[in-house]
DNA sequence: GTCTTCTGTCGGCATAATCCGACATTGTAG
DNA sequence: CTACAATGTCGGATTATGCCGACAGAAGAC
């Protein structure tokens, strides 16, 4: 993946209300840090196509139960960088 | 549970690094709205005991590969109230 | 004290999610 | 064009999860 980005993507925060939004925001932080698919994947210890699922926002139970709980409460999910 | 509660709580943001400080977070918000969790688990369809053990923070794999991929990325996840 | 409401927790079962490997597709560089 | 890297996607086997029902404990009202 040629795309050399040595600017620190300062782009989010992203509100998270739906699996394929989360996806999105993993994706656009992913690819801001310059890493594969594949890099992700072994750091968090996981499958790369369950990676590649999770991006493209593959719909799972446990994850639009949690997001039904905080809609009903009136809650926002957001993610943004730490920026330590 | 009679403690009426007519005050509308605005604590938080919440951030969530753990399925127990989702479950912290989400208690949080159940009572300041003033639901029971037999309530809130019906307003969402779920189990009552599956929303106790969700509060109770209920480690469970999903979530916890989400949050590992957050981390690795330096994201935070934060909840907060939407206050429409 | 009793009655009631709310919550924690357990086991068994149906099914949903993930891993793993493989192959197809896309994009980029040369 | 070819070659390579990254990603999308698909079965099948394994594992994890949530539902369901039930019971027990805690806390409050009376």
């Amino acid at each position: 993946m040629p795309t050399e980005d040595t600017h620190k993507g300062s782009k989010g925060p992203f509100r998270v209300y739906s699996p394929a939004s989360l996806g999105d925001a993993i994706r656009h932080y992913r690819t801001a840090a310059g890493l594969t698919q594949a890099q992700l994947a072994e750091m968090a210890g996981l499958q790369r196509s369950y990676l590649s699922e999770l991006e493209s926002g593959k719909e799972t139970e446990q994850l639009k139960r949690i997001l039904r709980v905080l809609r009903q409460l009136g809650v926002r999910m957001t993610l943004d960088e730490a920026d330590w």
